[in-house]
DNA sequence: ATGCATGAGAC
DNA sequence: TCTCATGCATA
C-alpha cells in the first residue's frame, strides 16, 4: 500500500480500483467454497462493470498523462479471437483489465492459503481459492542462461550507406487525413506517401513470387528524399511525450493521425508486403537500413494487428509508410542488398551468403538473459484470477502471490506488468461522446458476428473491405456477454 | 502470433 | 517500481 501511494497515480489509475473495495466478497468465493473456477470469472456476475471503475477509469491513460492503445481490432487476415478487437474499436472506453482471453485454464487445486497480513482483501481472498499443484516452468537452475549468440543480419549499420538525415516522410497531408482530430499539422512536409507517392492505392501489380525489388531494404534509393537525421525521430529515441492531444500523439510524426487512417494502414501495409513478398522481418530489417533503427518482426506483427499504443503506432507509421513506398516504388530489384531472391528467408541468405557480404555477429552474450519462464495453463488462470482481483498488486502482495503460486517474484511481477500492458492494449480509450452508450450495447455472443460494438468499431467507411473479424470482445464489460464467453458450464455457476 | 523478458525513463 | 517500447523465444 505505501508503495502505491508514492506515485501520483493512485488516484487515477484504472486498476487501482483494486482497492476501493469496489469488488466485494459477493463477486468471489462469496459462500466460501469458491472455487478456482468460479473466481475466475467472477466479473463476469458483475451487475456492471463499469462500477469497478471510478470514472476517469481509462483516464490514467489520458491523453495528456499516458498512451491510448489501440482499440481496434487486428487487421490481419486471421481474425481468430485475438485480443485486440472490433468490439473495442470507437467504444467508450475504460480500459478493462478483465480481457484476457486466456481465462481458459482450471484451477487444479483450491486450498486455503495462510492469510497474509497486508493484502488487499482482493488478494487475500483469492489466494484462499488458489492452490496450484505444482509449477513448471522452463526455468532451471538460475533460471538465467549465457549462451552463445549467433546472431546474423546483413550489414544494418547505418552508416554502411545509410544517409543521416533521412527520416521524415513527406506523409503528412492535411487532406489525406479526412478526420483530423487532433493537433496541427507539423506545418512542412506534408505529403502523405500513400495518396501521392503510391500510384496505386490498391495492390501493388507485383507479383508475390519473387522477384522483389526494392533498395527498399538495404540500399537508399537515390531519390530519397530523405530529410533529417533519423536517430533524431526515430521511435527509439522519441521522447515519451505525454502526448498533449486526445490521441496521445504530440510529436510531429504523431499528428494528425486518426485511428482509422492507422487501422488502413496497417492494413495496406500488410497487404501490400505479402504482395510484394517481404516477411514482417524483411521490413524491420528494411526500417534498419533505411533509418538506422531496426525493428523486430514482433514489433512489425504488432503494428499490422495494430497491437501497439496509439502513440507507438504513429512513430511507426512514418517509416513504415516510407518503406512501402520504397519497396512499391523501386525498380532496381538488383539494388536488393542481401538477397536477388525473395523466395530466400534472411537465414537462407545469411547462411548461404560470404561473410564480406554480412555482419555475422558472433558474441557470448554477458548479460544474463533470463530463461523464458513457460507459464502453465493452471497458473496463467491463477494469476488471471489474482489480476482480476487486483490488477496492480503491490510488492507484499505480489510476493504473497508468487509464495502461493510457487513462482518467482519477478515472475510473478513482470507477468502483472506484461498483463497490464496487454489489457491496455485491449483497453478503450476515452471517449466521453461515446461512454454512455457503451453499456447500452445489446449482448453480443462472443465470437459471433457484427455486433453494435462492432459497428461502432469501425464506425468511418475505412473498414469495409475484410469481414468481420470474430469477434471476442475482449473487455468484456457486460456480464452477459462474459458469461457466453466463459466455459459454458460455468455459466450456470455463475447465474446459479 | 504471442508470452515472457529487458531496459530506459518517469514518477 | 512503474510504464512503455521493444525483442527473444516459442506455441
Amino acid at each position: 500500500m505505501s508503495d502505491r501511494s508514492q506515485t501520483p497515480e493512485t488516484q487515477s489509475r484504472p486498476y487501482d480500483f483494486s482497492r476501493t473495495g469496489a469488488w466485494s466478497n459477493q463477486v468471489l468465493g462469496q459462500d466460501g467454497a469458491a472455487n478456482a473456477s468460479s473466481f475466475q470469472f467472477d466479473h463476469g456476475v458483475l451487475a456492471d462493470p463499469s462500477l469497478l471503475y471510478r470514472k476517469p477509469a481509462y483516464g490514467g491513460i489520458t491523453p495528456a498523462s499516458g498512451q491510448t492503445f489501440l482499440p481496434f481490432p487486428p487487421v490481419g487476415s486471421d481474425f481468430r479471437g485475438s485480443e485486440l478487437q472490433a468490439g473495442d474499436f470507437g467504444q467508450p472506453k475504460h480500459w478493462y483489465p478483465f480481457a484476457a482471453p486466456e481465462y481458459t485454464g482450471q484451477i487444479p487445486g483450491v486450498t486455503a492459503a495462510t492469510q497474509p497480513a497486508n493484502l488487499s482483501p482482493q488478494i487475500a481472498e483469492t489466494r484462499e481459492q488458489i492452490r496450484l499443484p505444482e509449477i513448471k516452468t522452463e526455468d532451471t537452475g538460475d533460471g538465467y542462461s549465457t549462451e552463445m549468440k549467433v546472431q546474423q543480419y546483413p550489414n544494418l549499420a547505418p552508416s554502411a550507406g545509410m544517409p543521416h538525415g533521412v527520416f521524415y516522410p513527406p506523409a503528412w497531408n492535411p487532406s489525406f487525413w479526412p478526420r483530423i482530430t487532433h493537433i496541427t499539422p507539423p506545418g512542412s512536409n506534408n505529403q502523405n506517401p500513400s495518396a501521392s507517392s503510391t500510384p496505386s492505392p490498391s495492390m501493388s501489380p507485383s507479383p508475390p513470387s519473387n522477384g522483389i525489388q526494392g533498395n527498399a531494404f538495404f540500399s537508399v534509393s537515390s531519390n530519397n528524399q530523405v530529410p533529417s537525421e533519423p536517430q533524431a525521430q526515430t521511435p527509439a529515441t522519441n521522447t515519451r511525450s505525454s502526448g498533449s492531444s486526445s490521441g496521445g500523439c504530440s510529436d510531429s510524426e504523431e499528428e494528425n493521425i486518426t485511428t482509422e487512417e492507422l487501422e488502413q494502414f496497417a492494413r495496406e501495409l500488410k497487404h501490400k508486403r505479402i504482395t510484394l513478398g517481404f516477411t514482417q522481418a524483411d521490413v524491420g530489417l528494411a526500417l534498419g537500413n533505411l533509418y538506422g533503427k531496426m525493428f523486430s518482426q514482433t514489433t512489425i506483427c504488432r503494428f499490422e494487428a495494430l497491437q501497439l499504443s496509439f502513440k507507438n503506432m504513429c512513430k511507426l507509421k512514418p517509416l513504415l509508410q516510407r518503406w512501402l513506398d520504397e519497396a512499391e516504388t523501386s525498380e532496381n530489384p538488383q539494388d536488393v542488398c542481401w538477397r536477388g531472391d525473395a523466395s530466400k528467408s534472411l537465414e537462407d541468405w545469411t547462411r548461404g551468403t560470404p561473410d564480406m557480404y554480412k555482419i555475422e555477429r558472433v558474441f557470448v552474450d554477458t548479460r544474463k538473459r533470463k530463461r523464458r519462464t513457460s507459464l502453465e495453463g493452471a497458473v496463467r488462470s491463477a494469476l488471471e484470477a489474482y489480476f482480476i482481483k487486483c490488477p496492480k498488486p503491490n510488492t507484499q502482495e505480489i510476493t504473497q502471490i508468487s509464495d502461493d503460486l510457487g513462482l518467482e517474484r519477478d515472475v510473478v511481477r513482470v507477468w502483472f506488468c506484461n498483463r497490464r500492458q496487454k489489457g491496455k492494449r485491449l483497453a478503450l480509450p476515452l471517449d466521453e461522446e461515446c461512454e454512455g452508450q457503451y453499456y447500452e450495447q445489446s449482448p453480443s455472443p462472443l465470437n459471433m458476428a457484427p455486433s453494435p460494438i462492432q459497428n461502432q468499431a469501425y464506425p468511418s467507411s475505412s473498414y469495409t473491405g475484410a469481414p468481420p473479424p470474430t469477434l471476442y470482445m475482449p473487455p468484456l464489460h457486460r456480464p452477459d456477454v462474459l458469461k457466453q464467453a466463459l466455459h459454458p458450464g460455468l455459466v450456470g455457476h455463475l447465474t446459479g
